[in-house]
DNA sequence: TCTGGGGTCCTAGGACCC
DNA sequence: TCTGGGGTCCTAGGACCC
């Protein structure tokens, strides 16, 4: 598409004459950089300011504001190895804060749902519309004043995307925010200007080919998007399975994969991390699982669910391959499901205990709970001991961690030193999420 | 010194059954 | 020695997503 059709696209629209019955209209709203965003919603000083935000333990980047992006940051780029551009640029840093973002999110997605009646929660700063029932309105005039609100109310700038399948308005979606012309919204329902967006989209940038697939199907000639969705069905069904057939289809115009209004029911929870400090004993790697999988019983305990089983993994530092290597996993079944940490922690220690090896420096360790069931419909076994007094315990556990902060009160099985935390040394204040300070108990 | 974390779905192959 | 056909369930691994 060249720049003179792409404003004509967006500048006059007359899309909405050339839609034919039964088209649908998906717009795909995005937020930019969002966590770098997030944070410079509380710090207005920095608004203009190179801005990133680091991954846990504070290991690589994994948001950048544009003028960060302008520098040459690249994603997931190793903290350590741009610490002197940062210090150069006067770039400003920060460790992740999910509380911050999670709340930020909600805001965005509230104020979209002022304006559809359909909202999918795609992830934490995407979100997709159905604005079929607007397909007689100026669909670029409309999201217009969506990306204006969502600016106003909650300081946060998105790119919206506008397109007859998700696919496609994925693709909409990334030209908005490539192309300044566009406003940040571009909209390609029912106009001819979907080829050439097609055309000018690599085929890697296509929403559900990732690496391996784009590099085979540019061995095979195929290296935009356009030439994607005109290849041979059977040979695609043959390479990539119907998953791979589903997204050409998508990008023809045929909608495949609706939108999922309920969140479906979660069938995994992983809490893993890596280590601060590397681990090498079996009484630490033991502390950092305990604490993994209280983490993840009180998700699962707020989702209303329990896990019929636990697997524990641990591994070491694979990016020094000049020390002895070592990981594994082991999946341990639990008798009744449960969502208890006291009844989950005994398993995951036992799991431990299977595949740790002595003489190893490990550097990260996870819990996944899995099989996870309604805790309501759990069946006991015929040898059942139910204590109820293990659900109290929670219960005062959670009111008490929700209330003054995670951890706040913890298993001692977790550990005091807690070596192997991980680091998070730049930090944003709690601005949105703060109760209360924890008050200072004095003993009588 | 320092390289994230949390998910989903599909497929192939093996075990087992009738 | 010859040696069917169909089905289910499970798991590991591979692919993808943000």
């Amino acid at each position: 598409m060249d720049r003179a059709s792409i404003r004509s696209a967006t500048t006059e629209d007359y899309s909405h004459t050339l839609v034919a019955p039964g088209t649908r209209a998906i717009a795909l709203v995005d937020c930019n950089a969002f966590y770098a965003s997030a944070e410079r919603v509380f710090q207005p000083s920095i608004a203009n300011h190179p801005t990133i935000v680091l991954s846990n333990n504070d290991g690589c980047v994994i948001a950048r504001s544009a003028e960060a992006k302008a520098l040459g940051i690249a994603m997931g780029a190793p903290f350590f190895k741009i610490k002197s551009l940062i210090r150069k640029e006067n770039v400003v840093v920060f460790s992740s804060n999910y509380a911050l973002y999670g709340d930020m999110s909600h805001r965005v997605v509230a104020t979209l749902s002022q304006f559809a009646p359909d909202v999918e929660v795609y992830s934490i700063d995407e979100a997709f519309l159905d604005l079929t029932g607007f397909l007689d309105r100026d669909l670029t005039a409309y999201c217009r004043e969506i990306k204006r609100t969502v600016q106003q109310w909650t300081g946060i700038p998105v790119g919206i995307g506008i397109a007859e399948t998700k696919t496609l308005a994925k693709i909409a979606n990334r030209l908005a925010k490539k192309s300044a012309k566009t406003g940040g919204v571009l909209n390609l329902v029912g106009t001819r200007y979907r080829t050439a967006a097609l055309e000018r989209t690599e085929v890697g940038d296509v929403w559900g080919i990732g690496r391996r697939y784009a590099a085979m199907l540019g061995l095979n000639g195929i290296k935009t998007a356009l030439a994607l969705a005109n290849a041979d069905d059977r040979w695609i069904r043959k390479k990539m399975g119907v998953v791979g057939l589903r997204t050409v289809f998508e990008l023809r115009g045929i909608a495949c994969i609706p939108l999922e209004l309920a969140p479906p029911a979660r069938q995994s929870c992983c809490c893993s991390r890596s280590f601060g400090n590397a681990v090498t004993t079996a009484g630490g790697l033991r502390e950092a699982v305990a604490s993994h999988v209280a983490t993840a019983a009180a998700k699962i305990r707020r989702s209303g669910l329990a896990a019929g089983s636990v697997n524990v993994f641990i591994s070491t530092n694979r990016f020094k391959p000049e020390d002895p290597q070592y990981s594994n996993a082991i999946t341990l079944t639990v008798d009744v499901a449960t969502h208890n940490g006291l009844a989950l922690g005994r398993v995951a220690r036992r799991a431990v205990d299977m595949i740790y090896r002595d003489g190893y420096a490990y550097k990260k360790a996870g819990v996944i709970l899995l099989d996870l069931q309604p805790a309501a419909g759990v069946i006991g076994t015929l040898f059942d001991d139910p204590d109820p007094r293990g659900d109290a315990v929670m219960g005062a556990i959670d009111t008490i961690n929700n209330r003054y902060g995670r951890s706040t009160i913890r298993l001692a099985a977790e550990g005091f030193g807690q070596p192997w935390q991980m680091r998070r040394t730049k930090l944003s204040p709690r601005y949105t999420t703060r109760i209360s300070e924890v008050p200072v108990v004095k003993a009588s």
